[in-house]
DNA sequence: AAAACGGGGGC
DNA sequence: GCCCCAGTTTT
């Protein structure tokens, strides 16, 4: 597929968009939407449905939505706040010390660069990302298996691992030309082409789909 | 029973 | 780059 016709794909979804806003919705309820929710909430989100991070998310942040509050609450107490993510012992260790780090080193607040994000125990590439796309409106290719799978199966590129594919698109598309691609290839990977069970009825690219001939429902 | 979920760290 | 880690819901 050519960039001109993934570009073409691009705006029949962006038409679209709104009825599926997953990933604002993610953090739409997250008690008050700052940069420290948005870290948190997405340190809570790997391994586990959207749903589940959301419960989660708006009980802790009810009880601290900052890294000085957060401190005052026992390792243990924010382990049952938010089971039952996956991995809540891991991760409310991770919450834990990524407060503290942040009030030691930071001065409390989110830190807006990739370097410093990941210098943080517990964030990596991934999680850095997505803080930048949400928290700070960056443009980068925070590319996931959702991103990947869908511009593999459009066939704008072919690559054999998320990590491949997102130096592909760093490589190959503009800053403004990734502008909004992102949050636009997980919504529609999260609520319409999804990996099991895609809603093609619904689909706007029905038209332009490789795959649409090899799939029933 | 098996898949699915926007990984990270240590080496 | 490779291997290990760890848990819940949904089908």
């Amino acid at each position: 597929m050519t960039k001109e016709t993934f570009f073409h794909c691009l705006e029949l979804l962006r038409a679209e968009y709104s009825k599926w806003d997953a990933p604002a919705k993610r953090f739409e309820n997250a008690y008050r939407r700052t940069p420290y929710t948005i870290l948190i909430s997405t340190l809570l989100s790997f391994q586990t449905r959207d749903e589940m991070t959301l419960e989660a998310g708006k009980r802790l942040f009810a009880l601290a939505d900052t890294p000085e509050a957060m401190l005052r609450l026992s390792e243990e107490k924010i382990a049952e706040t938010i089971y039952p993510v996956g991995f809540w012992r891991k991760k409310a260790a991770s919450v834990r010390h990524v407060s503290r780090e942040l009030l030691e080193r930071h001065k409390g607040e989110v830190p807006s660069t990739l370097r410093e994000l990941i210098e943080l125990k517990g964030v990596g590439p991934k999680t850095a990302k997505i803080v930048l796309e949400n928290a700070f409106g960056a443009e980068v290719a925070a590319v996931d298996t959702h991103v990947h799978r869908l511009v593999n199966l459009l066939g704008f590129v072919r690559s054999r691992s998320p990590e491949e594919t997102d130096r592909i698109l760093e490589r190959e598309l503009l800053p403004e030309e990734r502008k909004g691609l992102n949050r636009l290839l997980v919504s529609f990977g999260q609520v319409i082409c999804r990996p099991r069970h895609p809603d093609c009825d619904r689909c706007p690219l029905k038209e332009c789909c490789p795959a649409s001939q090899s799939r029933s429902s």
